[in-house]
DNA sequence: ATGGTCGGAAGCCGA
């Protein structure tokens, strides 16, 4: 089974990366991020041509929504407020096999990394407590889960171009990454990614459009992730970021991310 | 040290 994540950035404006991506990595499920589209408005067709029939959307206009695609039917299929507001940034599957997919946009957080002073970075932090709080009461050690999406956190020094000059820069504050890490203890999480490419090496998943040259800057940072829960660490294969795909035309700053395991 | 660019909405806000 093959499991891509991908921030969009507008999926209307990524139809074509959408095929590409697709073609390139034969994802069996495919989850999105910041799809910036109400459900009405949701191109379906164009999404079952690439030969998903089943999808699980949750829209919302202009801002954030998510979205599952998959090959196969889904036996449950929801989604969840957080925070107390209806951003739509969560949606959950469960899959024949019992395998239950998350699919998360994590609040980015503004620019201010103090939440006296920032409520957007204030929500992020609530926004990750409250994924810890949740996933902890579900714990159970047989729970094969997949997590997935945009978590807006690069933990590793490995996963920023300069760990010194983005320590107040938010995205990799002590302060996010200490409520990442307590997320990931929630359920004793495996980063399927780090699982494959060793910690030293850098990796990024996201550059940020500002940027004259993203290639050569190269100023980027791992905020997109897929983990999963001890019971499927022995199913994990290989993993891909696709870091091409920020050359594609039209690009999303965001590129796809891809796990395969073997349940 | 600052500003740089996208996307979607409407003539600015969030990333």
């Amino acid at each position: 089974m093959r499991i891509t994540t991908w921030n969009v950035n507008s999926i209307r404006l990524r139809l074509e990366g959408l095929k590409r991506l697709v073609a390139e990595q034969a994802p069996d499920i495919l989850c999105l991020q910041e799809i910036k589209v109400s459900n009405e408005h949701f191109p379906e067709d164009f999404i079952a041509e690439l030969g998903f029939a089943h999808c699980l959307v949750h829209g919302q206009k202009s801002y954030h929504g998510v979205a599952i695609f998959s090959r196969t039917a889904f036996e449950r299929a929801e989604t969840r407020d957080w925070c107390d507001n209806t951003d739509s940034r969560h949606a959950y599957v469960r899959l024949a096999d019992g395998i239950e997919i998350h699919n998360f946009y994590v609040p980015a957080g503004g620019d201010i990394p103090d939440p006296e002073k920032n409520e957007k970075f204030a929500h992020k932090l609530r926004f990750l407590a409250e994924m810890a709080e949740w996933f902890a009461r579900r714990q159970r050690q047989d729970n094969r889960f997949i997590l997935v999406g945009d978590l807006n956190v690069a933990p590793l020094e490995t996963d920023v171009w300069s760990h010194k000059q983005l320590l107040k820069v938010v995205s990799h504050t002590p302060v996010e990454v200490a409520a990442l890490a307590h997320l990931s203890a929630s359920h004793r999480w495996c980063d399927a990614v780090r699982h494959f490419i060793p910690p030293e090496q850098r990796l990024y998943s996201w550059w940020s459009y500002r940027a004259r040259d993203w290639e050569t800057s190269d100023r980027g940072r791992r905020l997109d992730h897929i983990w999963v829960t001890p019971a499927l660490r022995p199913a994990l294969r290989s993993a891909t970021v696709q870091r091409p795909a920020r050359g594609w035309p039209k690009p999303s700053d965001h590129v796809p991310v891809t796990v395969t395991l073997e349940p």
